[in-house]
DNA sequence: GACGCGTGGGC
DNA sequence: TGCCCAAGCGT
């Protein structure tokens, strides 16, 4: 019996978004979606994709029938756009070997594309109501502050902070789905990366990061990814142009969004070998 | 386990 | 401005 657990599933009662993908009458489908998007993506900027996600493709069957490259097409700016395509292959799967129903369990789920760890446990949990031990970046950075004393957690989960977020897991479902969802939403609002609002946490006196003075992280330096000049702001470039485009598109179209010659056409090569363009013919670039 | 993979907002 | 951050995954 974990002291923290009625705190927060307090607080979560109170302060909690009231957010589309959250709710009783939400499909699984919904929540999927919204796992998706919500890799590395913040949920402002979800939104809206979402709710027009789910108009035009309302069950995964309707993505699945549909061309992939309508996917990363509708998938907009949201950034990542390989994950438009792993959606697309996931709803396939589901399709072809779910009956068009999203799996349950998070074994099955785990096999899905596009589905790690945390994605099948947050759909097993948050669609389903199963009991997983739920470890994104909001929750270890909690369980982190106030179990092991820590501002950051390490940059990599290991054997003994899984272990921990389990000893701390509500032993019955639906308390386990409601602390996991509840850690989160703590984590994005309250115990957040920089300049948590500590005097809203309604754990504050029970955590162990500020009953030792709130120590400074001392790990391995968290890298911060450079992106101006890169190839894969190269790549955003050249997507945005055929997507944003009707047809097939000329090379020279691509040609003038980016001046260095041999980064561009390394970034073509790689849109082209992830799927996420097309050469119809020879010197012309689609959507798949 | 490190790395590559988009994009935009806040300060 | 440049840095930091945002519900990770696959190789």
């Amino acid at each position: 019996m974990s002291e923290l657990w009625a705190p927060v599933l307090d607080w979560y009662d109170e302060h909690r978004r009231d957010l589309p993908w959250r709710g009783d009458h939400v499909s699984a489908w919904s929540v999927m979606v919204s796992e998706f998007m919500l890799q590395q993506t913040p949920v402002v900027r979800v939104l809206p994709v979402h709710e027009a996600w789910l108009e035009r493709w309302p069950t995964p069957g309707a993505l699945a029938d549909d061309a992939a490259g309508e996917a990363v097409r509708a998938w907009g700016r949201l950034g990542y756009p390989r994950r438009a395509l792993r959606l697309h292959a996931a709803a396939t799967v589901i399709r072809d070997e779910h009956g068009g129903q999203v799996p349950s369990t998070y074994a099955e789920l785990l096999a899905l594309p596009g589905v790690g760890d945390y994605t099948a446990a947050a759909i097993a949990t948050f669609a389903f109501g199963r009991r997983q031990v739920v470890l994104d970046t909001n929750v270890r950075r909690v369980l982190g502050r106030t179990l092991s004393g820590v501002e950051f957690p390490a940059p990599s989960v290991n054997r003994a902070e899984r272990d921990l977020a389990a000893s701390v897991l509500p032993p019955d479902e639906e308390t386990a789905a409601a602390w996991s969802i509840a850690t989160m939403e703590l984590g994005a609002l309250v115990c957040t990366a920089s300049e948590p609002s500590c005097g809203r946490c309604p754990v504050v006196d029970l955590c162990a990061w500020q009953g030792a003075g709130r120590p400074a992280y001392e790990g391995p330096a968290r890298k911060v990814q450079t992106y101006a000049g890169t190839d894969r702001q190269c790549r955003g470039r050249l997507l945005a142009v055929v997507r944003d485009a009707e047809g097939a598109v000329a090379r020279h179209r691509l040609d003038v969004v980016w001046a260095i010659e041999d980064q561009r056409e390394r970034a073509l090569a790689s849109l082209l070998a992830d799927g996420l363009l097309t050469e119809p013919e020879p010197g012309f670039y689609a959507l798949p």
